[in-house]
DNA sequence: GATGAATGAGGGTTCATTCAT
DNA sequence: CATGAATGAACCCTCATTCAT
């Protein structure tokens, strides 16, 4: 496999199981490369058509339409359209994820780390209204689409047994009051997820870097 | 009119159109009685079955049957099923807007009224975990939603406003350090909406009362 | 209930089913009538287009364009295709049995009970052709309709009982050859059945009444 | 051309159209045999489908892969769903007309020469249930099939036609009672068929050779 | 007002056929 | 020739809305 559609391929994120049937069909490089191209075209329609009009308002056509592909062909990539939504919210899930927790959760100046991934969480949540519009509307749903929701909230916890760290840390370090950690974790993961829903329209704006301090109080700071 | 029913009618608030009508036709006491309490019915079963499965999910049929009313009856009192989630959402919205908005913004004690404040609506946003779900999910659709969305966001900046209200005296009478009272607001009602999503099976809880001094964090209490 | 609308409900058959939910429902005489004629007029064009195309041939289109009964309506009377299909060919089950059932296993001249008949049942097969050819049609994909299949299946072993008991009165009483009554039955069931194929397009020929003396050889009579 | 390759193609008898194509083709003999396997491998396998789903319930998509073939293989060799359908009961046919025509119709022993026949037949009828089925499937949708129903009517005909014979023939040396030799004829192929039918799961079962004695008392033997 | 049968547009899905590789 | 992705018409079924009773 040439490096070009291998780093395509990490793109696509980790949908390993179509990667697999993909890299082990009888076809040409190239042909190869459209039909990833071509999944992924319509992962990405989905979200912001499921975000918006959640599952049962979102239809095939709309969906084909928008990816600019045949009704036809969203089949042949997607077996059902339960499927297909769960793979527009798991495949997107595993590429912020990464980003997300992206922080040292044993740094030697906590609050810097603290302030550094607050920082950095604003501005993914400011940024990816769509899919966290996505997400929310799993979570709101979570009797109808139990696997989906139940990886979500696997990440939730992931992400939460990270913050806990970090927060542990600090406490040690005398740089955080001593409140319990995972409590703290959750009421920011909360305070991101509530400021997407009320801040719904407006992304990227100023007021979300003017957040951050105001999130930071939450983790209980010696000094502001 | 009785004065009973009169109360009754004020629980169904603002629904002045049917109301009218309703008071207008030319039946008997009894009868309108009977009328009145249907529609609340139609409307008490219509949360659970809209917040569990939105508005596409949801059919005229299951609302009927949950309502123990006749199909064509929900048609006697809501136009269209656009109409019926409309009043849904908000009928309820003027109920919890009261309980909501009960505090004291110019109290003697701002940080005893706080902690109080914070108590009863953690209390209520635990209890009432259907009907803010519901909100939750015209909030992410609101593109589709937009009158209803309007009116829940009118709430919200009027909940925001009086918020800011108690928190500046607060800061008046140095009780409170000097945050921004807006964003102090926006990230006290987002924390609250947020646990709402991330404790999503957990109403009633322990773990709400729990919450309340990390709440209270956020709006930078001089001593804690 | 009016005498008229009890012939009518005889004359629908044993859809005992549906009957029962029909005549408890809250509305008029006239509107039951009328109700009992549609489903009976959908079921009656269902049995020409399924002997005709077969199950997946024939669509509901199809049926309620022939029927001139609107796409929804059949919806009204059969929950699915399957069922529509099952009460198509059972229904009609009922009222061909009884005229095929109808002769006498202890009759004092067997001989002359047997050549009445077949008189009889001959004509049967001649005339009624369409659904013959649906029976023969569920028989041969038995696998896909097996409820259906099971019911043209006990009613074929109730007419070989029947026929068993009448040859072997004839036995007794010296009037046929001894033979295995259950092997005569169903040879001369088998020979109906086949005559139905072979002479497919030829109902109510002149040939079906000159075959009844070939039909009465199979019963070994001792004189022909 | 090999003999061995030679007849193979009678095998496969009356597809001349693609019998030219495939040997006017400029390639290697190996070749030729393997895609004249191959589309034998397609037709054997198309039998048992076809007879069990219908028409319109097997796909194929389901031929390709009980063949072992590749989707886009079965239309290179057969131009369409319905070219299929033909030749896979055409084909077949020339196989089994032979051996069910194997009898003389002008013996010397008459009714042993019967005895003989019946005995291969109810063989043959016990033994390829499936592609009986096939038959009385197109039988019954001969509307559908006009020609590929056509080509079993000639065979039947052609059947008649030397049983009629064989019957005149031992009318003629008194070893049989007079009847309308076609009449004989068409009652035994039908209980043949009808046979098939009603003992649709017993492939080979006794049964079968306990029938022969009934079958023949169609014939009008004169002692039996 | 109460009821539920009638309607048909629109939903997800299947599949024969085409065609580029 | 072999392959299977691409296509969209047509399938069954659902459901908001209408309306006769």
């Amino acid at each position: 496999m040439t490096a070009k559609c291998f780093m395509l391929l990490l793109t696509i994120d980790r949908s390993i199981i179509l990667f697999k049937e993909i890299i082990s069909m009888p076809i040409s490089e190239n042909q190869r490369l459209k039909m990833i191209q071509k999944r992924k075209r319509i992962l990405d329609e989905s979200i912001d058509l499921f975000a918006e009009h959640g599952y049962d308002g979102t239809t095939i056509k709309m969906i084909a339409e928008k990816a600019e592909v045949s009704f036809g062909s969203v089949f042949t990539y997607f077996e059902t359209k339960e499927q297909l939504f769960h793979a527009t919210v798991i495949d997107s899930l595993d590429a912020y994820s990464e980003i997300i927790l992206d922080f040292n959760p044993n740094p030697e100046n906590v609050l810097q780390e603290i302030e550094n991934m607050i920082n950095n969480q604003i501005k993914i949540f400011s940024e990816f209204s769509t899919y966290l519009l996505l997400v929310v509307y799993v979570v709101g749903h979570h009797h109808r689409f139990p696997e989906t929701f139940n990886e979500l909230d696997q990440f939730h916890d992931k992400l939460r047994g990270k913050l806990s760290e970090l927060i542990k840390n600090g406490q040690k370090m005398g740089q955080l009051f001593k409140l319990d950690p995972m409590y703290v974790a959750s009421c920011y993961t909360s305070l991101l997820m509530g400021l997407r829903l009320n801040f719904i329209d407006e992304p990227e704006s100023e007021m979300w870097k003017e957040i951050v301090p105001y999130a930071m109080q939450l983790f209980g700071p010696k000094k502001v």
